[in-house]
RNA sequence: GGGGGCGUAGCUCAGUUGGUUAGAGCGCCGGCCUGUCACGCCGGAGGUCGCGGGUUCGAGUCCCGUCGCUCCCGCCA
């Protein structure tokens, strides 16, 4: 609480806040029982309200009827009591509590709500299942954990607005009821009552909005932006989540990763993360793809893989050969010195066989740097001594290959690597790394279908050689904390010309490319300029800066893995003549859906 | 769409090879208690073992189905 709260006929003055410069005033103060201590002649309560515990004292002979009403207290009751501050004996003091060195010597009480026992604890913080709480989110919101996560979300919220605002930037909304924009994802639709069969989408990011801002002038925008996508939930995943958006016109990328730096390290610091200094380190995609397996790297430790088909090449090993020979790879790391049984060393298949590999081959590093167990014998002396110094192994090691496609073998790498790290404790606790990640693919081959997809978003400026979809890279960047995308964006097309030819590369003809993005094609014609930006995952920074291993936890009222809010029961059926108004016919058989 | 984990008292959990009346801690209710702070002591109530079906003399336990929560892959920046 950063000031005492105006003083009304229930308070004048925040429970957590008071302290011994208090000695002796007369308060009043308002909230919840939190702990009730009933020692017969005695009653202490623990009072709560948003800022923190008071404990408040019952004496039978000053504190009159209260302290006979406080008698009948129990937990979550509402009260409001009038007392004076006192400072508490020194043996009293309690050095666990903010307000431990005070109490509040209550002389009279109104209780101005009953609770019923709550579903679960609020004075505890026993994990409790998710389920209930999110039925009774009223209460769990209560409890010290969520509080703490709603204002440390507040805390870094405002922070960007701040750094924003000192930037010159203009906050500006942008529509929730929408034309479907293409970010790839499956749009959540609204029926349109007054144009039947016609349909709205909820947006998937503000995309088009901002870039049309800066084709109007407003040339450094932000917003905090709700976005919708309608694909399946994740711990970090939820259906509507929370973005900081921005835009900025004249710009190249080194302002937007200028202003972000100057907006994320006032957070990480407002957030009590320790990260390096700014400028942060940049990465090319293909490199992190490489040594960390993914387009998210955890840079918190080592364990970095290698390429190492080259230096196995013509072994007699007929899993390596085989791949290397039919276009695939064998990339490797080494784990360092970790002893691992059979079975454990077996267990390590599950994880790569979740990312699509076949398996994982361990080897030891043995005495006089040969490698040991039956996977040895199939390799020349000079390719082991190839591999140990490419990997800098040394007797003790754990080397750990994958022989795959390389998009196969670099997931299943990524992911070993991530599993080790976890289960031998490598990530110091408390210790973070942030690093942009850049020179992006601008398309995806896609072999099923023979064609390319986009791999941010069609409207991302491509770089290089405009008519070779292949090696065409992308002016886009992410931003990594800790191995999770926190942010991403790009300098966008800006001219009509070279907009028409990445529609084409994506497979859109111009007639399609017209009926869809229209608008923005008129728009690039009327003067655009050159412009980027950059969408913050809100939830993502927060979960990560509280420490909550999932996005719900940093969310007030989120939704469960199917979708659902046990609170609300939504989504729910409606009545038909509801439906029959927006010109929607139910399908009566939930099961025809899926089909 | 696929794979894994979980579901037993209000909460968190235990429950052996299928075998008597399903247990513990906390909470709750009642009593006692003037310096506690997760107060303490005494007593008590509280169960559709998620739901449905099956196997069996007998099911919390085994089988099938189903619902819910959750983690992951696919999907999704």
């Amino acid at each position: 609480m950063r000031q005492a709260p105006a003083p009304n006929a229930y308070r004048d003055t925040w429970c957590g806040t008071v302290g011994t410069a208090d000695d002796g005033r007369e308060i009043r103060v308002s909230g919840w029982v939190h702990f009730r201590r009933d020692h017969g002649g005695l009653i202490f309560i623990d009072l709560r309200d948003r800022s923190g515990l008071l404990q408040l004292v019952f004496h039978p002979d000053s504190s009159g009827a209260a302290f006979a009403a406080a008698e009948r207290l129990r937990s979550e009751h509402v009260v409001s009591v009038t007392g004076k501050v006192l400072r508490r004996e020194p043996q009293n003091v309690n050095p666990n509590m903010a307000t431990g060195e005070i109490e509040l010597a209550v002389e009279a009480m109104d209780v101005l709500a009953e609770a019923d026992t709550p579903p679960f604890p609020v004075n505890d913080e026993t994990p409790v299942d998710e389920n209930t709480r999110l039925t009774h989110r009223m209460v769990d919101l209560r409890r010290e954990h969520m509080r703490d996560a709603l204002v440390l979300r507040h805390e870094i919220v405002r922070t960007m607005r701040d750094t924003l605002y000192n930037e010159d930037f203009l906050e500006v909304e942008t529509p929730i009821l929408t034309r479907s924009t293409p970010e790839g994802a499956r749009d959540f639709l609204v029926p349109s009552r007054l144009q039947p069969g016609s349909w709205y989408a909820l947006p998937q990011s503000p995309q088009l909005f901002k870039q049309l801002l800066m084709m109007s002038g407003y040339e450094r925008y932000f917003q905090i932006a709700r976005c919708f996508r309608d694909e399946d939930l994740r711990a970090d995943r939820q259906p509507e989540f929370t973005q900081l958006d921005l835009e900025m016109g004249f710009v190249t990328e080194d302002e937007v990763i200028g202003v972000m730096e100057r907006v994320m390290t006032a957070v990480f610091d407002v957030a009590g993360l320790q990260v390096p200094p700014t400028p942060w380190r940049r990465m090319g995609y293909d490199e992190a793809v490489l040594k960390y397996g993914i387009d998210r790297p955890d840079t918190r430790f080592g364990m970095e893989i290698h390429d190492v088909g080259p230096l196995l090449k013509g072994s007699s090993f007929k899993v390596f050969e085989g791949q290397l020979t039919g276009g695939g790879v064998v990339r490797a790391f080494n784990a360092g010195k970790r002893e691992m049984s059979r079975s454990e060393l077996d267990g390590l298949n599950e994880v790569v066989k979740r990312h699509g590999a076949f398996a994982t081959a361990p080897i030891y590093v043995g005495g006089e740097a040969g490698w040991v167990g039956n996977l040895a014998k199939f390799f020349e002396r000079a390719q082991i001594d190839a591999v140990n110094a490419e990997l800098e192994a040394t007797e003790g090691d754990l080397l750990l290959f994958v022989a795959d496609s390389e998009k196969v073998a670099a997931a299943a790498l990524g992911a070993l690597r991530l599993e080790l790290a976890e289960r031998f404790g490598l990530i110091e606790p408390g210790s973070h790394d942030v690093l942009w990640i850049v020179d992006f693919p601008m398309f995806e081959h896609d072999p099923e279908h023979d064609r390319y997809d986009a791999l941010h978003h069609p409207f991302t400026a491509p770089s290089g050689d405009l008519d070779d979809p292949a090696t065409l890279r992308s002016r886009a960047y992410d931003l990594v904390l800790d191995g999770t995308e926190i942010g991403g964006g790009s300098i966008r097309i800006h001219t009509p010309e070279v907009q028409a030819k990445v529609f084409e590369h994506l497979g859109l003809d111009e007639e399609e490319a017209q009926a869809r993005f229209g608008f923005l094609l008129d728009a690039l014609r009327y003067g655009a300029p050159p412009h980027g930006g950059i969408a913050m995952g809100i939830d993502r920074i927060v979960a990560l800066a509280a420490g909550r291993e999932s996005i719900r936890d940093v969310i007030a009222f989120p939704k469960t893995a199917s979708g659902g809010d046990p609170l609300t029961g939504a989504p729910a059926p409606v009545d038909p003549p509801q439906l029959r108004e927006l010109g929607v016919k139910s399908l009566v058989d939930p099961q025809i859906a899926g089909s």
